[in-house]
Order: structure tokens, then sequence, then C-alpha cells
DNA sequence: CCTTCACTTGAACACTGTTCACTGAACAGT
DNA sequence: ACTGTTCAGTGAACAGTGTTCAAGTGAAGG
């Protein structure tokens, strides 16, 4: 054949049916038959699915730091690590359990922990002790994942009719979030 | 048939498997096998396997709530909302996947919400304005669901020798816990 | 006695992730 | 030109999953 295929290439793909359908719609079948290819194909690639699905979270959350993060006020670290946590937040709903699928990838350790270790030098850089940060950091992680996870399937549980309440919308979802972000930053502060 | 089967037998057979070999051992032909019934004969007392599970998940939670909570000393809410949380998560840490099991049915909104509403309820009769308590109790939740999910996906990775850092046994990890509710709680306090 | 209802059977259906022997194509070295 | 090895992919199978549905069972009630 002409067209062979990388990582990148499966990634690229996994993405736009991660878009279209939800974690569901990321079977191996479904991502080999969107790039032409058999689905053993995929083993050559990645060991697991568990792995292509790692290597997808990481291009999820890879695009949250691009062009966050570079002024840096030393005395302003609770305005940075919110927009970090909103910056998170917002990547992760840019695809039907987009967050899940992070929280996984994170779970079982894949990706290096990097998310984690982004919120962990902010506030390390504002003199806290590293017990205490990386305390912080696992609470806004845990709680970001979480708490978007918890939306993500409420709303897609919504779209298929099975509950009712539908009067909360995004923005006050996003202020929920916030309002738990605000509570943590209140926590660091006084530790 | 002599023996019928009730939606108690079904989650008590569940519980039993899932103690054995975590999420993975709970299908449905395991559990139909574990009552020497087949497996369509769950569908009429469950509608999907999400009902079950969800059914399992509350039997789970609600051995949490025994005999925790009963002198509730109005001044001294930090212990005893810290108590709450310590509590869930060592339930939650009597099955393999129990934190998992758990976050999922929270998120289907199934089992009515009981777990934040008792987080919500110990915060509000502290005299804390009831927008405060709910996003205290948001926090809690996501984070001791978390951090519990993450910590028990690891163990689990780490029994088939996937990964190598084990020196951080369950008393670190403990205390990591400890450290993260300290934090939150002290955040509460400064709302 | 007969019908009704609660409950279970057995067999299918449409999926899922994973593995395996085999096949070309490209590239190296003698 | 002839090898041998590695990369990349094929096609078919395997074992397992949740779910559905017509048919059948047994006990209870009129």
């Amino acid at each position: 054949m002409a067209d062979r295929i990388t990582r990148n290439d499966i990634v690229d793909a996994a993405l736009v049916l991660l878009a279209a359908g939800g974690l569901p719609a990321l079977a191996m079948r479904r991502i080999a038959d969107a790039l032409d290819v058999q689905q053993s194909a995929l083993y050559w690639h990645f060991a697991n699915k568990q792995q292509l699905l790692a290597a997808v979270a990481d291009r999820v959350v890879e695009s949250a730091y691009g062009e966050e993060m570079r002024e840096r006020d030393l005395d302003a670290w609770p305005h940075c690590v919110t927009s970090l946590a909103c910056g998170l937040r917002s990547v992760l709903l840019c695809y039907p359990d987009g967050a899940e699928l992070v929280a996984t990838a994170i779970a079982f350790r894949l990706g290096g922990g990097q998310v984690a270790r982004n919120f962990t030098e902010v506030l390390m850089q504002t003199g806290l002790n590293v017990d205490v940060a990386e305390s912080a950091a696992s609470v806004l992680v845990h709680f970001t994942l979480g708490y978007t996870t918890d939306e993500q399937q409420y709303q897609q549980a919504a779209a298929l009719g099975a509950v009712e309440g539908e009067a909360d919308n995004r923005e006050t979802a996003d202020e929920r979030f916030a309002r738990g972000l605000r509570l943590i930053v209140a926590g660091i502060e006084h530790s």
C-alpha cells in the first residue's frame, strides 16, 4: 500500500470519532475503518486499547498548555492556578467524555502525570512547601476531573431523555465549578 | 422452581463477586451463574446492568452510615466532616474498584445523590451559607472519589506488575488523603 | 378447572478487545 | 542478483460482553 499509517494518524482519526460519538465510538474497529485499515493493524502501533486511549488523552490535555501561563505573575498565583484549572476544564469539555478519558489515563499513570505536575510547579513558585503544593495539586486535579466527568455524564444522560432537570445549563455549571475552585484556593492560602 | 430470586439476592451475589474479582468480575453471566440462574433472568429484576450496579453501589455506601455521626458536636464540624469523608473512603476501599463503581453510579444520578447530601447537611448545621455548603460538599465528594479511584486503579495495576513504585503503601496514601482533606477544611473555614 | 401473573429458560443478536499465522514491501550485506 | 531481516498490514478466528424475545414454568386466585 502507498499510504502507511503512523501513531499520529491513529490519534487524529480517534479524535474525530471521539468528537462525533464520545467514548463508545472509540472502538478499535471504528478507528480502523476510519483509516481504511484492518483493526489488527492498530496493534502494531499500540500494545493495548488503553495505551491508544492514553495517547488520545495526551493530545487532548497538551492542547491546554498552548498560550496559557506565559507571564507568571508571582504574586498573583491564585489567578494563575485558577486559569490553569479552567483551561484544563475547557479542554475536557471540547469532546464528549473528554473528562472521563483523561481521568482514566491519569489513573493508569500513562502520560507521565504531566497534569498534576503543572499545578505543583505553579504552586511551588509561590514559596509553598512541597507537601502542601502536592496536596493542593491533588485536590485541584481530582476536583476538576471529577466535577467535569460528572457534568458530562449527566448532560449526556439528559440528552438521551433519561432525566428531567435541564434548566441548569453551562453557565451555572461554570459558576459552580468556579465556586469550588475558589474554596480550594482559599484553603491553599491558609495552610 | 422452589427458590426464586429477589433484587437483594442479586446484589448479595454481586458483592461477593466484586470482593473477589473487582469490576471485571461483575458480568451478567457471572452473576447469574453464581445464583444458578440464566443471565436473562436478571433483566426481569433490573432494566440495565447500570441499574444493577447502582443498586450494588447503594449497598456499598449505605454501609458507611451505620454508627457514624451520632453525637454531632456542632462546634467540632471539621472533625465531623473529616470523619464522614474518611468513613466513605474506608468503605470504598473494602472492595476492589469500589470507588469507581460508586463514582459512576453517582455520575448517573442513581441512588438519589445521598452521598453529597450527607456532606451538605452537616455543613449547613454549622450556620454555613447554602451555596458554600454545596460547593464544599461537591469538592469533598469529588476529591474523595477521585483520589480513592486513582489509588485503587494504581494498586491494581501494581499488582499485575505493570508499574514499579510500591514503597508508597496504604499508610502514606492515608496520610496524603488526610492532607488534602485538611486543605479543603481550611478552605471551608475561610469562606 | 382455568386463567392470570410472576418469573425463568434457551437461544439468539450485535457487539467488544485481542491474537495468530501469513503476506508483501523495503532495505541491508555479501 | 541473491539472500535474510525488519517493518507494516491482512484476514480470520477466539472468547467474551450486554441485551432481547418468544416460549414455557409454577403457584395463586376467582
